[in-house]
DNA sequence: TCTAGTGATGACACGCAGTGTCATCACGTG
DNA sequence: CACGTGATGACACTGCGTGTCATCACTAGA
């Protein structure tokens, strides 16, 4: 017998995500999860700040994995260069499940103004790694903070597209595509 | 002799502002905002969703009228391009108070996460509604969503450099200049 | 082999957020 | 003068999140 499994956060986050999808994320409580996981509420909280945190596990990868792309990227590049080569690594790496997986925990986000919130908090810790990332190139302060929003929002609306019910591109080209787009809505 | 008296919202919102400048937003209790206005804790919450929202209530009229200023803007005109004329009407409209109250209020928001998130939730309310607007006016979808995540990282940004300690320039010229360097960033 | 950590967990108490429900009280209306 | 109305108070209750201490399996060192 071992001391514990130890594969605690998993079993809890999986519990979590499977009752959020049974039953709702408002109408399920921690101790529901717990018990489901085999484990004391208690020992919940020890895993995650709060009931929302179950569901952006994976998420802390992602300002990490924004800050080492700018960080490598070879010197000459501006900041929208950068962002335009590092789709495919984004696109593989962050989204490496299922698509029915993050559309199903897309539902879950959107069922809830609490979810939201928290989606919105991920998003600006995007924005933070990519603006001090760029000013650590050298950008102006204000163009980096610029660069680092125009990029969070072309994956915020790639990843809409890409989850939305009628398409089928992949990611990386609907990130492709948005960044176009972008540019060419940004032309007044 | 009133049954009672007639501003019991403004008082659970100033009283509320108050506490939070002087002992933290995080250590202030609501029976303790309620009894600071005379009012009891059941009816905080008849007048706010939460805590967090005391500090919010103003900002309910900004989607309202950022979806004014694009109905009523004259046909023809691409989406930035009436943002970019709602400058000055905006910036006088919902920055009407002293600076220093500005700046103490970003302050009380930036102490803690909660109200991060609560301020990011009004941003993208501005989003939607800039969206829904722009796609009224004939905009395809994802366009209309870019350049309402444009128009918003604009303001935002602009916000941010005027509450800045620096910063002596007046919103409105901010935002023209802000706009002004994202269009030029938006160039790869 | 004995012993003193160590780290994840459980058990329990507690403060506070937010809600449901009913009573109250001042007012307007017939 | 009786009745309805709308804001409020009082009270109980659920659930989140935290502080604190005990436990228990294992590990390193004498």
């Amino acid at each position: 017998m071992t001391r514990w499994q130890p594969d605690a956060r998993e079993r809890l986050e999986r519990a979590a995500f499977d009752l959020f999808v049974e039953q709702g994320f408002a109408s399920t409580t921690v101790p529901e999860i717990a018990a489901r996981a085999g484990l004391s509420t208690r020992t919940f909280f020890r895993h995650f700040a709060d009931k929302r945190d179950a569901l952006f596990a994976d998420e802390h990868a992602v300002p990490e994995q924004a800050a080492r792309i700018v960080d490598e990227a070879p010197t000459g590049l501006g900041p929208l260069q950068i962002v335009a080569s590092g789709f495919d690594a984004v696109a593989s790496a962050q989204f490496a499940r299922e698509k029915s997986y993050y559309i199903l925990r897309q539902q879950i986000i959107q069922s809830d103004d609490g979810l939201r919130e928290r989606q919105l908090r991920t998003q600006a810790a995007l924005v933070e790694a990519l603006r001090s990332g760029f000013v650590r190139r050298g950008s102006d302060p204000v163009d980096a903070l610029l660069a680092a929003h125009l990029t969070a929002t072309v994956f915020s609306v790639s990843i809409g597209r890409w989850l939305s019910a009628e398409s089928t591109e992949p990611l990386a080209a609907l990130l492709r595509d948005t960044f176009d787009r972008m540019v060419r809505t940004a032309r007044p």
